[in-house]
DNA sequence: CTACTTGCAAATCATTTGCAGATGA
DNA sequence: TCATCTGCAAATGATTTGCAAGTAG
């Protein structure tokens, strides 16, 4: 069930669950069975994921009443909001990913499977502080989507 | 407030009507007044917009019963598909911006006003297919938005 | 205790769709 | 002509919210 991440053996970052605690407490905001059971499940795998898989993971807690689907949308909110995972919207549907103990990291987007593949370059970031200092602009942070088919589907398209 | 590109003086492509024309009639589709009301209005300014602004632009073509809300929303997807428009998503809400006689661009979004600032790097894109390349990917094309704070807002930010 | 939470059902809200009448080629 | 469109009203579908009852600290 989880078996999470293969952490460097010196641990540098606090579990996912004692960060979020940490986040709630100084929010005033009290750690429930819910949240609790909602962020276990969130952890147990490094994937994409969006509300409606979370919740239908879920099923089961959701259909002995120890979670509710608003609840998933607000505790997933609030775990935005705590840096534990990052939100992007791919198709009008809203898909999250770890951001917590995990690299910043852009994507390729295959069009055809909709899969993602994780990539960094430092370069890119690289030139993207240069082009903000001509625009005397502050950079937060940057999203890159990188569209296109990827090797796989490529191969299926071919034998079709 | 934003003289970005001059474009060059000699017009080397079609007017956007005249392209949509094309595009529609290839699709066995019709020239309607709606259409061409819509395409006008959306050619009138070079703008980042959504559908509402769109729709409030038409209004007075909306009390006339010119043209309907539907109408608005189902053009908008025939721009994109021909090629005309490209949409993005932000904060929940589609944005449209031209895509045609226009050259490729990013955008530098500030988080404070919600501008955007449009940028091009071809060094950028050289990285993005290099990338690519690593990972057999076949590029179509990519999108990056780099947040942050514009350097009017940080200047109004110190005042305050 | 009692303020924060939750589940439920109902509300949102932008966008989409079914359909009968209107219209472009 | 007649297939394509349009406006209208109603449907969608993901997400959000009001509220009374439950629970963490």
């Amino acid at each position: 069930m989880s078996e999470d991440f293969t952490l460097p053996s010196v641990r540098v970052t606090a579990p996912p669950a004692d960060r979020f605690a940490e986040f709630l407490k100084r929010r005033g905001k009290r750690v429930t069975q819910q949240r609790r059971l909602i962020v276990e499940q969130v952890y147990s795998h490094h994937d994409h994921f969006d509300a409606d898989e979370l919740i239908s993971h879920l099923q089961e807690l959701i259909a002995q009443r120890k979670v509710s689907r608003p609840t998933v949308y607000r505790t997933l909110g609030e775990l935005v909001e705590a840096g534990l995972l990052r939100k992007m919207v791919l198709d009008g549907r809203s898909v999250f990913e770890h951001d917590y103990g995990y690299p910043r990291h852009d994507h390729l987007y295959c069009q055809m499977c909709n899969s993602l593949i994780e990539f960094h370059s430092a370069e890119i970031e690289q030139l993207r502080d240069a082009v903000a200092r001509r625009h005397d602009f502050q950079v937060h942070g940057h999203r890159m989507f990188v569209t296109g088919v990827c090797a796989t589907c490529r191969r299926v398209q071919q034998e079709g």
